[in-house]
DNA sequence: CTCCATCTAGATAGATCGGTCTATACAGGA
DNA sequence: TCCTGTATAGACCGATCTATCTAGATGGAG
């Protein structure tokens, strides 16, 4: 079964909106990648705005369920860890030139309030998701443990482009490591 | 001596890219804003691209002097701490929402090679500070110490925007005085 | 006073933008 | 067979984009 035109769309328009940004990619430019017509697009999306959102929600929902997965699979007591492994191997294969959504919030900010809001939701799941890992952990005493390891995998972001997928992947490793060691000695 | 007109163009353009975007401001915008006309823009600067590399330009090396001048007056075997909280300062005066170079870097990876190297070599500038401090500070036989710095660093300009300005920087602080103890405890 | 650099004012260029419209083709299901 | 939904092809719209041009105003330095 081939993949729909919708599915062309979204997928086209996620790879160009990536690596070229959403205001610097135009509909015409899609769609010519896409393979289909203008109107098409139209008839899928009600306008650029709509497209961007799906695109954003789509590539959002594989996120959360590649990091709901590996969660899903983890031995007791290393629910965080595989989250964590989990968010690596996400970088590796979809987001090597930083994060899409962060760029989204930048490109929107005063520019959608609906996309803003999708992207700063995902940011937020993606804590929730921590702040669940710590808890199915035994972590939980630990204040601010969930913030601390999110505000590091949002910097291993950055990092894989100026330090490189592997350097930054293994520094991430080393800094949650020690902040779950150091959870963990303090557990009672 | 009020401001020249190429300063308040520089000034006006650097808020309306950060506000805004880069693709999504037009050059119209910041000469109105600026008040004055466009062909005054086209005097001081050769092009749209030229205009957002000096902003780039001015915006890090105004970065990089706050940073020098916290480590210049840090007490001895402090200046890596002194560094991070410039950081911390820095992000709470001109930096809540976001990070322009990384934003730049997004919106120009396959639009302008000059502003994208310009953005990165901007962050690996930040990098090789750190490494100073870290020298500085007699640790420098902890490899790869400064690039986890630089990981926290980068991760904390995402962090307050979704964590909020002052509980990330207070986050920020936690985890790198963590790096920081574990790395002196090891120093021989 | 004169000269020169700067700024203003506004017209203009050509390209591209997001979005709409009509007419046509075609395939699958009732 | 006919109907409906989807796709194609391409013209078309007004708005906006970056960039250029000319002509005149301004003001400080020599």
């Amino acid at each position: 079964m081939p993949a729909s035109k919708r599915d062309q769309l979204l997928a086209t328009a996620e790879r160009l909106f990536y690596e070229q940004g959403f205001h610097a990619t135009g509909i015409d430019r899609i769609v010519a990648a896409a393979g289909v017509v203008r109107m098409t697009l139209y008839n899928h999306f009600a306008s650029k705005e709509a497209l961007v959102a799906a695109v954003l929600k789509a590539r959002h929902e594989r996120f959360i369920a590649s990091l709901d997965a590996a969660m899903a699979v983890a031995p007791p007591g290393q629910a965080t860890r595989a989250l964590v492994d989990a968010h690596g191997r996400w970088l590796e294969r979809y987001s090597q030139h930083g994060c899409i959504m962060a760029q989204a919030m930048g490109e929107f900010a005063e520019h959608s309030a609906e996309i803003h809001a999708l992207a700063t939701a995902a940011k937020a799941d993606l804590l929730a998701r921590i702040e669940a890992a710590v808890v199915r952990d035994g972590l939980v005493p630990h204040a601010g443990l969930a913030r601390r390891l999110f505000m590091v995998l949002e910097g291993s972001n950055t990092a894989v482009v100026i330090l490189g997928m592997q350097t930054a992947l293994a520094d991430t490793r080393a800094v949650t490591d020690a902040l779950l060691a150091a959870a963990r000695s303090e557990t009672p």
